[in-house]
DNA sequence: CCCCCCTTCCTA
DNA sequence: TAGGAAGGGGGG
């Protein structure tokens, strides 16, 4: 299962595999979502991970939560409770779980990045599966790679540059952003016409649409970014929208729209459909790398 | 619900 | 310590 996207490369990223369980936290699972199914496990399977519904630290501070049973004093419990229930809330918040996407499942979730940045929910729902991650951490993760590829434009492209000379700097430096730029543009099959008729006729769509091609999610953030420099104002101006009106996620939700993700996983792979819904729930590295054969993966070259 | 945005805090 | 997944607030 996903423990095949996760580890084929080992040395460099063994942590892809195991990275979900050794934190001892038991699993504080999605906040009371459905997303529990899939859920976590980015890279290995869920089987042991006990699929208690809402276990961890939340269970224990109300189980032990002092005021639940006795509460003599009748009189102020709401603000007691209230307290004792921040208390809690900031505990159970402090744990939070990390997971470690592998280096698979990036690489899809780029790929499908660069042609897309906003999915519908049929759409996440479909490559939640093939990732095996929940569709919340798909959403999330679409949603941190649009705040990421914005802060990259407002790093390459200060707004005091116009859009074309900021366009070809960017593609200097990242080379897999033309590529990006194609695939916005090119892909006319029907599937991406949406976006593709949002590219073509936008000008700033432009901007934003082939501007970033995230190779492992990381490399092109500036080393500054984590400073307060990058707060707040930083972006907060004009340029910041830039292409932004173009993306509206409106736009991604006409029902009519033939796509699924596996249809555009075919696209780009040439398969057929019928063999992926055969094959609901998981698949192999073979597979995925099948489906998405040019998926820019980072695959260590020492790995490979 | 979704989004954006900022923040928190886990992991390497 | 940086990077980034996830939490949470605010808005539509």
């Amino acid at each position: 299962m996903s423990v095949d996207l996760a580890s084929p490369q080992s040395p460099p990223c063994p942590k892809a595999s195991n990275s979900r369980e050794p934190s001892p936290v038991p699993e504080i699972s999605g906040p009371e979502e459905h997303y529990a199914s899939l859920q976590m496990s980015p890279a290995e399977t869920p089987h042991t991970e006990t699929v208690s519904p809402l276990p961890s630290s939340m269970d224990l501070l109300m189980q032990n939560s002092p005021d639940s049973s006795t509460s003599p004093s009748v009189t102020l419990p709401t603000s007691v409770e209230k307290t004792v229930k921040e208390e809690r809330k900031v505990q159970v918040k402090k744990q939070k779980i990390r997971t470690v996407f592998s280096q698979a499942q990036l690489g899809i979730l780029n790929e499908r990045f660069q042609r897309q940045k906003y999915l519908s929910l049929q759409q996440m729902q479909e490559l939640s599966k093939i990732l095996n991650l929940s569709y919340k951490q798909i959403k999330t993760w679409f949603q941190n790679q649009r705040m990421k590829c914005k802060r990259w434009q407002k790093y390459n492209w200060p707004e005091n540059s116009d859009c074309m000379t900021r366009k070809s700097s960017a593609t200097a430096e990242y080379p897999g952003l033309s590529s990006c730029h194609q695939g916005c543009l090119v892909n006319t099959s029907g599937n991406f016409s949406v976006w593709s008729n949002q590219t073509c006729n936008n000008p700033t769509w432009n901007n934003q649409s082939w501007s970033y091609h995230s190779w492992n999610s990381q490399t092109w953030c500036p080393p500054a970014w984590n400073n307060q420099s990058w707060n707040n104002q930083a972006w907060n101006n004009q340029f910041y929208g830039c292409g932004e009106e173009a993306l509206l996620p409106q736009i991604q939700f006409q029902q009519n729209r033939p796509v699924s993700d596996l249809e555009a996983a075919l696209e780009t792979a040439g398969e057929s459909y019928e063999v992926m819904q055969q094959n609901p729930r998981y698949y192999s590295t073979q597979q995925i790398m099948d489906l998405f054969p040019n998926y820019s993966m980072n695959i260590q070259p020492d790995a490979m």
